[in-house]
DNA sequence: CCGCCCCTGAAATTGAAATTTCAGGGGCGG
DNA sequence: CCGCCCCTGAAATTTCAATTTCAGGGGCGG
């Protein structure tokens, strides 16, 4: 076997390049070919099967197999394995090594970027138009907005009602804390929008909600993840984001793009009535001091 | 332009997801169980093989041979190929080609989401590697963590909050609702750890909390934006992330992107011990029919 | 309470991908 | 110019994932 000795073998999971970039010097022609490839490879490499990097580099599969092997992996399904598994679990000492890289940004820090922008990207490509003039009218108009969101929702309901309030009054968080539901709901009127953000996976309670705000004819703005089922709650308008990542967790920078856009917009809407209640704020807290700097 | 909807479509290849939405109501529950898994999937769904998919579903072999069937596919390959080859339509490289063409997107949003973009980039390379691997083992070793974060920075540390519930325990979001700071304050110990968001503009009170943690030999993880002067608080570790954006709020994206990765991270410091838990936690919600969908 | 229908996972079967074998080359030292 | 050695891809073989089969339930209408 070409299996030099286990000599330079230290028993730590180098990854897939860095091997490659060990043994380049060293490869035949034909398996140096497909090595070039890999690194070169601008997709998920262990989404791919043997054969086909064979066929991409234009070399036989037995180029691929021997390839693997002499990479030190007892065959290809091996090194896949390791591929995906970095990917998604990662290992402290993979990241070690990408930071001697001298590249300004670490490829590992890199995917991390591309995740969000291709996130954030397929969200902004997706949004519905006309629903977002309609919502963002009722957020400038609305008596009171209701802000409801669970678990992992959570957060970009307080991320939405902090922004709101920077200009119009009455919007509320709900649960607020200490308090049930059933007070609020009793409360829903008319002239009030809930927005309701259910990112998967959401809980049963969101939708008694909203059939709770439907019931009193109150019209119910909808954010959720672009992968919800069509069966739409009693949303009046829903709108979708993007919130896959290829990695551990879901990046929700998308509906992070989603609500400051249209704070943005509705302030525009508003038109200067808004922009000096942002003024009046910032006045107000220079006057108690509120603000460090 | 011809504006089709989608039900006039004809075989533009939808989408994994979409498929299993159309279905998931008809699915009979081993089946379903898996399509729930692949709604959920982090990962880059392709990387897997069917037997694997089945296994972390609790289900068996024939059951996904079946799902994909039902789905439409002829068999898991073609499956597998529309997934690889949507994300690769999807990459980050390829949308940023696409948008020099006929601007699929209205200048006003490609405007947002290029701000979006920028202040992400520009957050995750200035990321201070050293300070991170640093919080990071802390974040993992931590008794407690207390998490604080006032106004706008609230919500990034409830988001973080529940990032990192997924995979430790003790992770406390201050202030807890009707409780003074007072009562948490005199908790705090030397081994735990505080997170401390501080996003312009920062009230006195955040540095009040900072200091008592630092009088308690508790260390102080910061995160602020990168305006944030030198003068920096009692911060055992810094991190710094743009937030800057020529609308009229700023872009939390940065943080958020920050938070994500840490979280990512963490997880994988934790190893296996870790992941257990994740399933943990999904194994408890299905017991308790927590979820909609 | 029967019996139909569909679901389920274990096990057998199929089939594709990966590995190994093998029969040519081609470079290069002797 | 010979002959050794290693490379190469086609083809045979092996391996293992995916599919299909099958026997055993369980719900539900009659």
């Amino acid at each position: 076997m070409m299996n030099e000795k286990a000599s330079t073998a230290p028993e730590r999971p180098r990854s897939l390049e860095a091997r490659i970039q060990e043994h380049l010097s060293e490869l035949p022609s034909s398996e140096r070919k497909l090595a070039e490839l890999i690194l070169d490879f601008p997709g998920e490499l262990s989404a791919y099967t043997a054969t086909e990097l064979a066929k991409l580099a234009g070399v036989s599969k037995a180029a691929a197999s021997r390839l693997f092997k002499r990479l030190g992996f007892t065959n290809f399904e091996e090194a896949r394995r390791l591929v995906r598994d970095i990917k998604q679990w990662g290992s402290p000492i993979y990241l070690h090594e990408r930071q001697q890289d001298s590249s300004p940004l670490p490829s590992e820090k890199q995917a991390f970027l591309d995740d969000h922008v291709a996130a954030l990207t397929r969200t902004f490509e997706q949004l519905n138009e006309a629903d977002i003039e309609a919502a963002l009218q009722r957020i400038v108009e609305a008596r009171r907005i209701w802000l409801v969101g669970f678990r992992n929702s959570y957060f970009m309901a307080a991320y939405a009602r902090w922004q709101f309030i920077q200009f119009r009054q009455q919007v509320h968080l709900l649960p607020h804390p200490g308090e049930t539901f059933g007070e609020h709901v009793t409360e829903f009127g008319e002239d009030d929008l809930l927005i309701a953000v259910g990112m998967r996976r959401r809980v049963p309670e969101l939708e008694r909600v909203m059939q709770a705000a439907h019931e009193r004819g109150m019209p119910v703005l909808y954010l959720t993840d672009s992968l919800a089922g069509d069966k739409k709650p009693v949303a009046t308008w829903t709108l979708r984001c993007d919130i896959s990542s290829s990695f551990l967790f879901h990046s929700y920078v998308g509906p992070m793009g989603l609500i400051h856009y249209l704070s943005v917009q509705a302030v525009r809407l508003t038109g200067k009535s808004g922009r000096v209640r942002l003024e009046d704020i910032e006045i107000a807290h220079e006057k108690m001091g509120d603000f460090d700097d």
